[in-house]
DNA sequence: GTTCGAATGTATCGGCCCGATACATCGTGA
DNA sequence: TCACGATGTATCGGGCCGATACATTCGAAC
């Protein structure tokens, strides 16, 4: 209940905001969205929905055809939509630069909601982690070199090829902080609809 | 007890190889080693260790200095050693590629115990990761082609950087694999000692 | 037309593992 | 001497996963 792992309530609401839905549906949208990122398993998922649902952020809409119903089936189907709150909410949890965000794991889920926000809370998150990558980095290099002996050949693969991976998604984040740049600066006025720079 | 994560318990023998060692020890070894790639939790760690114990592969060897020894404090301090059976299973997890071995997370744990067994036995994981991970290649690309346009800019650049990353793995699963290669041919004949060729 | 399997849909339960926390001792430097 | 940080063992609450159960609907094969 409490300490809720705010990027499962981020993506719930980030797939609510497109339109209503029901959990079958969220978990398959969530899982071909992030792929390898991550996977939703319902032991979660539905949980999280009541969790939702009693804080006021979602709402159920029972289904608006009634083609089959007779009167014993009723076939257990929930839609649900956001409330003002959840909406109110959601862009709270995609700008926030919560503890959670910036984990290697969760990073990917907030950033693949990124198309819901505006420019400037872009910026501030991918500098943010960008700047996280780079902390690790240092921190590995200077524990690299002050034992590096102490180490076998297979570790010290894993330690170079550990590096490689943080130097590409640090490449990776600067490319995008930097078309986000160039895309701020052509449209200043309107922050509401985002097309960012046009190249793939 | 029964379903234990297999990856934690190889890493624990694995260090126990090395050297009798208690919990705490355990932890900074392995987390030094391991880096940002996995940490354990002493939440994990010490109901691991009375596993292990239940299960004959360690033994609790009481310290050897009594120098503090008066009467009353004796500081609790609990050096694992592992016994003939704990040595056997470390080889056969070492080997084995039990299901958990091909998760992103574990690989690495997997990997990094590699100095500990023989050159068959690293090739046979190499290759069935690379070959997991080329399926993974294949899988992502396939659903990149059937529904690109589904997808915004943010979540696209999303699977390019993990495309990325994935070909970037199998590029030094690549490497490591001839390396290998080359150094089982040089030294066919003895499989203890393992000098895995020179060049860093 | 019927039947059978795959997809759709909701829900729970056992269990691993993490993070926080508590408690105790030791070494060291101000 | 006294405080603080490292060493050490241990447990508890809880999030999330994987498996599983169960019901309905649709399409394809026969």
């Amino acid at each position: 209940m409490s300490r809720r792992s705010d990027v499962l309530e981020l993506a719930v609401l980030g797939l609510l905001l497109d339109a209503p839905m029901h959990g079958y549906e969220l978990r398959k949208q969530l899982n071909s969205l992030l792929g390898t990122i991550r996977a939703l398993s319902y032991g979660t998922l539905y949980p999280t929905l009541k969790g939702l649902v009693a804080a006021g952020l979602i709402r159920e809409a029972t289904t608006t055809d009634d083609t089959t119903s007779s009167l014993a089936g009723k076939r257990a189907r929930i839609v649900y939509e956001l409330t003002a709150e959840g909406k109110e909410r959601f862009q709270g949890l995609v700008r926030s630069p919560g503890p959670s965000a910036w984990e290697d794991e969760n990073f990917g889920v907030h950033f693949a909601f990124f198309a819901r926000t505006d420019t400037a809370s872009r910026l501030e998150i991918l500098e943010g982690r960008r700047s996280r990558m780079q902390e690790r980095l240092d921190a590995v290099r200077q524990a690299a070199l002050r034992r590096r002996e102490r180490f076998d050949h297979y570790t010290l693969e894993l330690q170079r090829h550990g590096l490689e991976s943080v130097e590409h998604e640090v490449r990776w984040l600067t490319e995008l902080i930097d078309t986000e740049r160039a895309g701020n600066m052509t449209h200043l006025r309107d922050p509401d609809k985002d097309p960012p720079a046009p190249g793939r």
